[in-house]
DNA sequence: CCATGATCGTTACAAATGAAATGATTGTCA
DNA sequence: TGACAATCATTTCATTTGTAACGATCATGG
């Protein structure tokens, strides 16, 4: 006597949270690689240093609330990049609780040398897919990203770019 | 005089890499807030679960195999999973270093009530997606995994259900 | 046989993580 | 103005995580 109807079965290898789960960890781990020995950067520091490149002088909130990091993260990985000597933080002069959080010219450095490995990586990956294919991808970030949105359980979007 | 020439700025939001992470981690903690509370189970937990429901007595090494997780986090997934009474430990008789794994008739019935859930959830998030996006989605996922498949840096990929 | 190496599951230990608390600063409104 | 709540960044502390090592068992080849 089974345990288990068929139709009561699922299969985790077509499980969509699974698979999502499982090609975003491929990836990133595969994309961290290029950068993670000859650097000494995690994933977390790469964010960071990526947001500061196209937004000078943010906060740790700035940074929490468009990279999907949390506060704490952000923090840490905004220390270990300034004793790396990667990043530069100063009091805002606007407001005594927030820091103005900037690349030094170290960082900027570094970003440069990043850049093209990741955008070859990425260009890499993608060459795989054909032109619908890459279309349709935009698409299906953009529609389950909004039937996220109506989920409270789900963690909150990033804000669109300002 | 600008540090960085737009062409050589690299724009997080639409870097593959960081639009997977970032969508799969929404998707993953949505999908376990389902689970979690009502029945105090993580994600590792309940792929062990999902594993062990079509391959009855499998050993540490068959689960860390097939679904994505090292073999440490599966030895501890299954330890929790024997304290809270959903899994059975016994030895493998013709291989004493192996454990033969299995659900209890509790672990039965937890996975039943998730199993819909699940289900449903999936449902939901796929209602959104038309045929063609679907199949595309199907064809971006094998195309990518067998790109990274070639990439010595990327985490192996599961061997294919057997 | 039996010595050597490989495999399995677990443990040890350091590092990473997340939730809540903290101290410092600012906004609010009575 | 001044009490009170809210916000920012950090710290604290318990838990989780990953790497490496470990003991136990098995396979292999001499």
């Amino acid at each position: 006597m089974p345990k288990n109807d068929q139709k009561d079965l699922l299969d985790l290898d077509s499980f969509l949270p699974y698979r999502l789960a499982v090609i975003a960890a491929r990836v990133s781990k595969s994309m961290s690689a290029l950068y993670a020995a000859k650097f000494g950067i995690s994933i977390a520091e790469w964010r960071v240093i990526a947001h500061l490149a196209r937004s000078e002088r943010v906060s740790v909130r700035d940074i929490h609330a468009r990279v999907n990091l949390d506060k704490v993260k952000v923090s840490r990985a905004v220390s270990r990049l300034e004793e790396a000597g990667l990043v530069l933080k100063a009091n805002n002069a606007a407001d005594n609780r927030l820091l103005d959080i900037t690349l030094s010219e170290q960082g900027w450095s570094v970003y440069r040398q990043i850049v093209p490995l990741a955008s070859g990586f990425e260009a890499d990956l993608l060459s795989v897919l054909d032109d619908a294919e890459r279309a349709a991808l935009e698409r299906i970030f953009e529609k389950l990203h909004s039937r996220l949105d109506d989920d409270p359980a789900a963690p909150r979007r990033s804000p669109p770019e300002g």
